[in-house]
DNA sequence: GTTGTGACATCGC
DNA sequence: CGCGATGCCACAA
């Protein structure tokens, strides 16, 4: 196994992709109603892929999140997903803000300038869920 | 092969 | 507070 060192291991297989996705929805999937969780929040709860640097996953988790939204199926309420600016992503293909609409069905008002009160709506997964879940919030324990 | 852009976040001014 | 620039990976032209 004569790997030489300028070489990096960059693997990228299909199959993390695949389960990273299938993870984003599943946890979009467990947001109740008239509750929030943003980009970031989802990708935070998803531990890094073995196949690349921690720092680096921090800056584009939260895109790949964007991107398994961008490919969500229908039983997953995609209109519960923000941004950390409390506002409605606009959407690649075009229209009305959807997305709004649907939130303030489920109860959720928007303020001024179609924002709305992240830390009261934002919605966190119980622990006991995520270890279910094969997830492992690292970050969020408490410091005893 | 290269180039550009993205359903984001964060930092600086 | 708001706007602009930067970072990072994946995917489509």
């Amino acid at each position: 196994m004569t790997l030489p060192a300028s070489s990096r291991t960059r693997l990228t297989v299909p199959t993390d992709r695949q389960a990273f996705n299938q993870l984003v929805f599943d946890i979009v999937r467990a947001i109740p109603s008239g509750r929030v969780m943003t980009y970031g929040a989802i990708g935070a709860l998803i531990p890094t892929p073995e196949t690349l640097d921690p720092l680096a996953y921090r800056r584009v988790r939260a895109r790949w999140v964007g991107y398994a939204m961008a490919a969500c199926p229908e039983d997953v309420p995609w209109q519960r997903v923000v941004n950390a600016k409390g506002q409605v992503s606009p959407r690649p293909g075009h229209g009305p803000p959807v997305q709004k609409v649907l939130l303030e069905e489920e109860g959720i008002v928007f303020g001024r300038g179609d924002k709305l009160d992240l830390t009261a709506l934002t919605w966190s997964p119980s622990r006991n869920w995520l270890r279910s879940r094969g997830l492992i919030a690292e970050g969020h324990q408490s410091p005893s």
